[in-house]
DNA sequence: TTGCATTTGTA
DNA sequence: ACAAATGCA
């Protein structure tokens, strides 16, 4: 008797409840990947390379067992279970509104052979953690106090001695390498590596390094989370045993990761707030075309050319390394939002193509977040300044010099208002497209009008 | 009902 | 200091 296990964004061997549930079925275990082209034709090159290094990776962990299938869900994972006569496929359950609809299509496919679903890619399982009335939470400080008390068990163990099948042939990994994704290591053995690391050198002062970009203090473990090569319920056990468990830095850690569990239970409860505002009333909301009349900003803002050292820093990291500093991301979407007037969607989509660790829930209601249509009371004051948010959170200007070099003659925190230096502009880097202080004013407008 | 909290900006 | 909206207990 075979049990498949179906890995999504489980890409790991430590800690997977499905794993437990698939090797307690009694007989030998198949892991699959299955590579679903709706999901790939949403990311970006950087992405996709990503997968596939982590998939090699996870092959593996798994001893070589992992088989790879090209093809939509609904058609490979039922022909697999005739292929070999599985009698159950277990998963990790989904949360986000694809995944969803897609687990239904299958288990609807696999007729009498049942599709079990073990734990999340959670600590605590989205849709779990309610007010006393029952109602889900809006406000992200309710919820995490809830979500402590709530707590959440122990990492599951890794079953002694699975018997992987090993019978069946595997697609080959169909994407290439990228030059971004040879430097940042993948797998298993890589995100608990890189978390040793994050927990020896950057925990204990996490809440006072971790809003500085020019540091490199952050965990860098959000692709980990992203591809599951770990799951939280992990990371919280070992921030929980640690020396400096108690610290305001792995409190402030602790919340971080609280944040990523609260995005996920909006979008359970509120599957459409992936794409269309939470906020009804802040829907008829003036915005600029972004393919037509802005179409001229836009492109400055994708290409790090909005003459904002900050911005342009954050951007072009993004293209270079598929990945952004979470404070500089707060700046960036904010000036797309707020400075040009463009409708997060648009922004989301794009940070989603070219983020490693894009992540629908987390992504899109950061953008909420900014653009003040999402779960937070108190947009009023959300517009970031892109300048003092520079000089505050890289006080050196050692990020913008690293990330643009028409700028890297200029010392210190001069760097980040260039067109106050005498030759500031005069090795190819743009002056600002806009007037910060003119069009921040014009956000404030506009966001009046919609409420009325 | 009322007090509290809120990844900020400008004065 | 204050802006000034909203969820939550």
């Amino acid at each position: 008797m075979t049990a498949l296990l179906w890995l999504r964004r489980d890409l790991r061997l430590h800690d997977l409840p499905a794993l437990v549930a698939a090797h307690e079925a009694g007989g030998d275990v198949l892991p699959v990947f299955v590579a679903d082209p709706t999901l790939l034709a949403s990311a970006g090159p950087v992405r996709r390379a990503h997968l596939s290094a982590a998939l090699a990776a996870a092959r593996e962990s798994f001893d070589g067992a992992l088989v790879v299938r090209v093809g939509r869900p609904e058609a490979e994972i039922p022909g697999l279970v005739r292929e070999v006569g599985a009698a159950s496929v277990h998963v990790s359950r989904e949360s986000t509104p694809y995944g969803r609809r897609r687990d239904r299509r299958v288990e609807r496919a696999l007729g009498d052979v049942p599709l079990v679903a073990t734990g999340t890619p959670y600590a605590v399982g989205p849709g779990v953690v309610r007010k006393a009335d029952g109602e889900p939470f809006r406000v992200f400080t309710p919820f995490s106090r809830a979500w402590q008390e709530h707590g959440w068990p122990s990492p599951a163990p890794v079953p002694a001695r699975v018997a992987w099948r090993r019978t069946v042939e595997s697609a080959p990994l169909p994407w290439d390498k990228d030059p971004a994704t040879a430097v940042v290591p993948t797998g298993e053995d890589a995100a608990l590596a890189r978390w040793e690391e994050f927990l020896e050198q950057d925990l204990a002062d996490y809440d006072r390094t971790r809003d500085r970009p020019d540091l490199n203090a952050t965990s860098q473990m959000s692709v980990h989370l992203k591809y599951g090569t770990i799951h939280p319920r992990t990371m919280l056990a070992d921030v929980a045993a640690h020396p400096a468990g108690r610290s305001k830095g792995a409190q402030r850690f602790v919340a971080e990761l609280c944040w990523r569990e609260f995005y996920a239970d909006v979008l359970w409860h509120r599957p459409d707030s992936a794409w269309a505002d939470l906020r009804e009333d802040l829907r008829g909301m003036d915005y600029e075309d972004a393919a037509g009349a802005a179409a001229d900003h836009v492109r400055a803002w994708e290409q790090g050319r909005t003459g904002y050292p900050f911005v342009d820093a954050g951007m072009r990291q993004l293209l270079t390394e598929g990945w952004i500093h979470n404070r500089v991301r707060m700046v960036v979407a904010s000036f797309l939002l707020k400075d040009l007037h463009v409708w997060w969607p648009h922004g989301a989509r794009y940070f989603l193509e070219h983020l490693r660790d894009g992540d629908v829930a987390s992504n899109n209601h950061g953008w909420q977040w900014v653009a003040g249509t999402g779960t937070d009371a108190a947009p009023y004051f959300r517009v970031f300044n892109p300048v003092t948010q520079g000089q505050r959170y890289d006080p050196d200007g050692e990020y913008v010099r690293r990330y643009v070099p028409e700028l890297a003659h200029i010392p210190g925190a001069a760097v980040h208002e260039p067109w106050r230096v005498p030759d500031g502009l005069t090795r190819g880097y743009p002056d600002r497209i806009v007037d910060h202080a003119e069009e921040r004013a014009e956000a404030l407008r506009r966001y009046e009008a919609a409420r009325r």
